[in-house]
DNA sequence: AAGGAAATTAACCCGTTGGATAAATACTGT
DNA sequence: ACAGTATTTATCCAACGGGTTAATTTCCTT
């Protein structure tokens, strides 16, 4: 069934067919088909897979790199949609940017540290940062593109700029009652704390391809990505707290509890 | 002069004419107007000037976002040159990424770690690092570009994969050492300590333009970056130590000795 | 049932871009 | 001085890729 119905489509276009070069999943297909057969609107539903399949394709390609065709292909859309739903390239490409921030301070609010031992809070914080860095590998690639285009489309979003700062005093009481606890020696800014723990998480695991052929050691396998979240949270509660943890202390220790699956 | 030489040259090209665009300096126009008047070969410097105009245009623009025209008008060269002296666009590419792998670990070589008390030479390393992202951003866009495409160029490349290591086994023997001394409270995984290290200087470099908009403030200043370095080393050297300094004890300190103008 | 608006499709347009060709010019050894 | 080779130039082109135009189909309202 799923053969008939991509040959039929494939015979039915010119070449050369930009559809068989890639980017078409089974999704897209039978989303397709079933609109062809008796083709029914939904536009909010295109305009989700447009921007869906836009955020695969820009995260793979960067934005120069990123090919219309291949995204509506993707999204089981015309070309003429993506046009017609969100405007041209550049302007897809930062409402895909702007819902991947979306996403992650959405997820971060959700933590709620401010109920936490302060060591417990930050350990979390780093926790949750790894694993959301882990499931959200296309979230990397895009603020890569963005900081490679110098983010000339973030300064002129005006959703982003306001999303920030709450998390960061999220941080901020958290380092406070900290020092006041005696938990940790002094006081850090917070935003240079936070760029830190997001810098561990982050350089290892969007360099992770770089990393691994030079070290000659895949760096995502299963015991690679328990090793770095332990060495990461040491790492930083060492520093705060002053008390010794973790990899610092031996070589091994077993996988600590994780976030993984509790937040959605 | 270098007006004249400029009209000339654009008068010459056909529309639409690439050289207008961009890409040109002052510099690749003195070189091509001097072999002009009465052209003369040079074949090893027009191979420098395509590598370092590549290099600039891949870091600038990503490897799909690189134009080949504009490489060859700003080395003030023809673009069958590119195709003659190097090969496609990947291969350019590729020799501009094997270069600067060079460059770095070339450059490391020279601090040579070995001489110096254990935490001196981890604070020298992180100074090192730091600075050398600061005086070759190209260098970091250049690795984000190659992450996108997965390591694919770098798996191919015979020369990168060797020169690693001995840069690894020198970060060992200064962590060994510490630990013997009493300096460190426990041994750390090298290439673990090296990507944190790397970690905390490119993730803050790289990202600045975004990070910059998102905290609402000018992250490449100069007293952002000096609170940075000091902020990295902290750290690192709190972690390892279990000793507290600067930024962990005090909200600014003076500004650290550089490696900054040692190194060439 | 019918008219109009919203959504979707097919087909085309045209500047760009990586790459190719062949001719011209400078250098080298003999 | 001359033949042969290395380097450089001018010109061209086929494919690509973002964007557009116009026609077609479904849905909503009355």
């Amino acid at each position: 069934m799923l053969a008939f119905i991509t040959r039929t489509f494939v015979l039915k276009r010119r070449a050369p067919c930009y559809v068989c070069q890639s980017g078409i999943t089974e999704q897209s297909i039978l989303a397709k088909a079933k609109r062809i057969l008796k083709w029914q609107r939904d536009p909010e539903g295109m305009r989700l897979r447009i921007l869906e399949a836009a955020k695969q394709e820009f995260a793979s390609y960067g934005l120069a790199g990123a090919r219309v065709d291949r995204i509506a292909a993707a999204a089981g859309a015309n070309k003429r949609m993506l046009y017609y739903h969100v405007g041209n390239k550049e302007d897809l490409y930062l409402e895909v940017l702007e819902g991947a921030y979306e996403k992650i301070r959405a997820e971060e609010r959700t933590l709620d540290l401010e109920h936490l031992d302060p060591p417990d809070a930050i350990a979390r914080l780093v926790d949750f940062t790894w694993n959301y860095f882990l499931r959200n590998p296309e979230f990397l690639a895009l603020l890569n593109t963005e900081n490679l285009a110098k983010a000339k489309h973030l300064k002129r979003s005006t959703k982003v700029k306001s999303m920030h700062s709450p998390f960061v005093e999220m941080i901020r009481t958290v380092v406070t009652r900290g020092v006041e606890s005696g938990d940790f020696r002094a006081a850090v800014d917070p935003v240079q704390l936070y760029i830190s723990i997001a810098a561990l998480a982050f350089f290892y695991l969007s360099n992770s391809a770089t990393l691994s052929v030079i070290f000659g050691r895949d760096l995502l396998k299963k015991d690679a990505r328990d090793e770095r979240l332990e060495h990461m949270i040491a790492l930083v509660l060492a520093a705060l707290t002053g008390k010794s943890t973790a990899v610092f202390v031996r070589a091994k220790m077993p996988a600590l509890m994780s976030v993984e699956h509790q937040v959605v």
